[in-house]
DNA sequence: CTTTATTGAGAACGATCATTCTCTTTGGTT
DNA sequence: AACCAAAGAGAATGATCGTTCTCAATAAAG
């Protein structure tokens, strides 16, 4: 039961995994304590809630996703960091444990728009989108920001493809749309094309 | 309490109602027996369980977003039957009630693969994708399949990112990326644009 | 060694869960 | 009028929920 390592790293990895596979409503105190070895008591002294539990679990997959994520697109430049997105993406969606986006996921499960949990959603949503804007930028596009906007909406698109249908190729998919917007809006090209 | 209608058509209105808006598992046949008016006697003799309860009523749910969304992509040639799609989203995005891709949400708070509601998941993607190769392909695109999936990729993340972020204007950001896959693919242009 | 705080294991709490039951009322058929 | 299936209302059931509680074991600090 994940024996070394702190009690918080036990108590929120076993949370996050059990969220991420079963939901927030669907993954009870019971599964939590049994998982991660940690006693009632002290998962209520760290965190007074189970939602804010949730939350603080969410955050830590937030940190680590976010790592990987910019691990498998920092090497190149920025069209090819951009481009590199996508087969990342697709041996995501083929691993065993894949349930798509923890975040999106949280978000179309809570109702409640005040609850901390949409809040750290929204946070990750943020966070991957400056990310994207720092790439977009980088390799001097025409539209960086928008360019950022969209190459979210593909990633998120196929994510919950990839979610429902299983196929693991709609990262494929979205890659060859993210080509043409980089050719689209290619540095050397402004909106016109220089077609004289 | 949905006086008029029939009993399955005031049950079923009233659960994907309440799932859509609270979730699945937070949704209690407490509350459906509430909404809907319905006995629960009765809702047990139309449905043996919660989960097909709820797998009927994302079916009706797949039958009246599919026939808003043909309905709303039904005039001008295929191109602007296409480009219709994100003005349309952008209205749904706007809805008060907007609460994501209610099969998206359920795919991801649901972990089992084999529940009933997963598949009615995936036969609401299966469809929307059928529509969309309908729209392509009548539009004589290079590749149609391929072009409709992208779309399908398009939709669904512009959706995803609106239940997250609450910006209905990543429809339009969809939108602007559709216009592209339009002309890089249009049926006059072959893949390698005739530039001489 | 003694003290004090931390942790684990699990019992206990009231609330709510999905499901089944009883009872009564309704509404249409002979 | 007599009957019967459908439907509403809600009590009952056993399970599980999030949360709090008790109690014993551990371990670091004086």
């Amino acid at each position: 039961m994940l024996e070394d390592a702190s009690l918080q790293q036990r108590l929120l990895q076993a949370t996050e995994i059990l969220v991420y596979a079963g939901g927030i409503n669907a993954t009870g105190m019971d599964a939590i304590v049994k998982a991660s070895g940690v006693a009632r008591k002290s998962i209520y002294r760290l965190y007074s809630t189970k939602e804010a539990l949730v939350a603080a679990a969410l955050r830590a997959r937030d940190e680590r996703w976010m790592q990987w994520f910019i691990a498998g697109t920092s090497t190149g430049e920025p069209s090819e960091r951009l481009l590199a997105v996508f087969p990342l993406l697709r041996s995501w969606f083929s691993a065993a444990d894949f349930h798509g986006c923890a975040f999106i996921n949280a978000a179309g499960e809570i109702g409640d728009l005040d609850s901390e949990i949409r809040a750290v959603a929204l946070l990750h949503k943020q966070r991957l989108l400056a990310y994207l804007n720092e790439l977009t930028t980088a390799g001097g596009f025409a539209e960086p920001e928008e360019m950022a906007r969209q190459f979210l909406l593909l990633i998120d698109g196929a994510t919950a493809v990839a979610l429902v249908t299983g196929q693991a190729d709609a990262a494929d998919s979205a890659g060859r749309t993210a080509q043409l917007l980089l050719q689209s809006l290619s540095p050397s090209d402004g909106p016109n094309p220089p077609q004289a």
